[in-house]
RNA sequence: CGCGGGAUGGAGCAGUCUGGCAGCUCGCGUGGCUCAUAACCACGAGGUCGCAGGUUCAAAUCCUGCUCCCGCAACCA
């Protein structure tokens, strides 16, 4: 049996998760559905938080909470996105787990003993007001511009990681796909980097200035590992990669399918440092990284500063959890940002939910109230078949969710088309073998699309199998004003 | 000359690789229908496809130059 392995980001928990977060997650909620209940894979989906940064311990700070508390609160919050919007992951890993320390711990030792690790001198601003380091584009005029004084140059010694020894290989796993990237345009972004040059990156913090929060270095009591070897590994200690486990042997080492869903902003660091840290400590590499665009509120970034935060339970409340589900992901257009209001939202779901499929559905059911139907698994296939079957898979395996869903909308506005041009409701006074002929074909068309649809709405596709056969009419998606 | 993406009717997008009547959804107007969630269906108005050149019988699509917008630019998730 084909395996499929499919992993969202690990977020930050220092506040609670945003429309944006949640996208990402019901985005791979999809791939991971369509692997396994479509195609029948042995799947393993995995979701997460990252806990031990240094900006945790600030918010925390903040709040005035041990870190511990203040990060379990976020995690929660998180971890309500399982069932606020019905994802089917399998685990949840938190980075503060002991064997994801152990997994990192792990990690860190084989890279060592490849000769990948060396302490190297690091210098940077500090501003103490922020108790961090600033990157010199964050300055305005050589100063911090939250606390307008100048950071202090502060040099530490840390761990570096020999990046440029990878370059070659890197670069050649990307080009023959190996490593696939996704959309094809971050691939060429990717290469066009690599060519630039890469240069080693800092592993490490000193034990002070994280705070003594996060994951010790081993062999090393001064230095805390720094997000990269910390965060990315998640991916694979969260398999029990610590023990060697079984979860780990049969969805990383013996699986074809490694596959990562991340936003843009971290598409470099799943590309280049994390497959090179893998090659490091001699692992398998991931063989798939999708990257997703952003989420824009009413045109703009979202920021608490602006406060256009939308939370993902405000759109559960008003449209529905597969109505959710359904504009998060027909909202982030494949090859770039997308942008939500209450407005477009309202507008998107009336159409396409409310008068496109929900309403096909209650003019089918009561059409076919009194008549007995059924038909064999050979006719539903041929209904797959002409209901665009090919092409909604064709565009998942690309992982374009935005075209499916257009495609699945198209047979949705093609059987509204098919009950007019036949008239189905005077067939039933004149012509009873024509119309239980028509109502056959728009069940089986239904039975198809409820079918195709499994991925990305499973409440609503259960249902419509359902009521098809029960013929008990039902507003499955009610219209919103 | 840092890298990548984008500019198509009121809004959101596809089409650009492989040149050939400019297409889809929403919104708007008119008509039809009544099985249905005042839903559905048809027709229509609306675009010199960012700008300027070039190649071609033919350019949104290929080439050259330019303008504007967005993301990234390294240890920042």
């Amino acid at each position: 049996m084909n395996k499929f392995y499919i992993t969202t980001a690990i977020d930050y928990v220092n506040a609670k998760p945003h429309v944006g977060h949640a996208a990402e997650k019901v985005q791979a909620d999809v791939l991971a559905r369509y692997h396994r209940e479509v195609l029948g894979e042995d799947t393993y989906f995995l979701s997460g938080s990252d806990e031990n940064s240094l900006k945790n311990v600030q918010g925390a700070k903040k709040a005035g909470k041990t870190v511990e508390d203040f990060v379990a609160e976020n995690v929660g919050y998180f971890q309500d996105l399982k069932k606020q919007l019905n994802l089917s992951y399998d685990y949840f890993i938190r980075t503060t787990e002991p064997r994801h320390f152990a997994g990192a711990q792990k990690m860190w030792k084989l890279m060592d003993e490849a000769g990948d690790l060396y302490k190297k001198e690091y210098k940077g601003f500090y501003c103490v007001g922020c108790e961090e380091f600033k990157m010199e584009k964050d300055l305005v005029e050589g100063k911090c511009p939250e606390h307008n004084c100048e950071p202090e140059v502060v040099e530490e010694e840390n761990y570096f990681f020999r990046l440029s020894r990878y370059q070659d290989k890197l670069k050649k796993l990307i080009e023959s796909d190996a490593i696939q990237i996704l959309p094809s345009f971050r691939k060429k972004e990717m290469l066009s980097f690599i060519d630039q040059g890469l240069e080693d990156f800092s592993v490490s913090r000193s034990r002070k200035r994280a705070e003594n929060w996060g994951v010790p270095v081993p062999g090393d009591e001064e230095q805390i590992m720094y997000v990269w070897v910390d965060a990315l590994s998640n991916y694979i200690t969260a398999l029990d990669y610590a023990t060697e486990g079984d979860l780990y042997k049969k969805y990383w080492l013996e699986n074809e399918n490694r596959v990562h869903v991340i936003g843009k902003g971290i598409l470099r660091f799943h590309c280049i440092y994390w497959p090179a840290m893998l090659l490091s400590a001699g692992l398998p590499v991931p063989t798939k990284v999708f990257s997703h665009e952003y989420l824009t509120i009413d045109n703009k970034k979202i920021s608490k500063t602006l406060g256009n935060v939308i939370e993902p339970q405000e759109i559960v409340d008003k449209f529905g959890m597969d109505g959710a589900r359904y504009l998060l992901l027909a909202s982030l257009p494949y090859r770039s940002d997308g942008d939500i209001s209450w407005e477009k939202m309202t507008e998107k779901y009336n159409a396409d939910l409310a008068n496109g499929l929900g309403n096909l559905v209650s003019r089918i059911v009561k059409l076919s109230e009194n008549l007995d139907i059924t038909y064999t698994d050979q006719e539903l296939l041929e209904a797959l078949i002409k209901n665009n079957e090919a092409e909604i898979k064709h565009s998942l395996d690309e992982f374009d969710i935005e075209r499916a869903l257009v495609l699945l909308m198209l047979r949705v506005r093609e059987a509204n088309k098919f009950i007019e041009e036949n008239k189905p409701w005077e067939l039933a006074k004149n012509d009873a073998a024509k119309f239980a002929e028509v109502m056959k074909k728009l069940n089986l068309d239904l039975a198809a699309i409820a079918r195709l649809l499994v991925p990305f709405l499973p409440d609503a596709a259960n249902k419509i199998k359902k009521v098809l056969a029960d013929k008990e009419a039902i507003i499955l998606f009610q219209r919103i004003k």
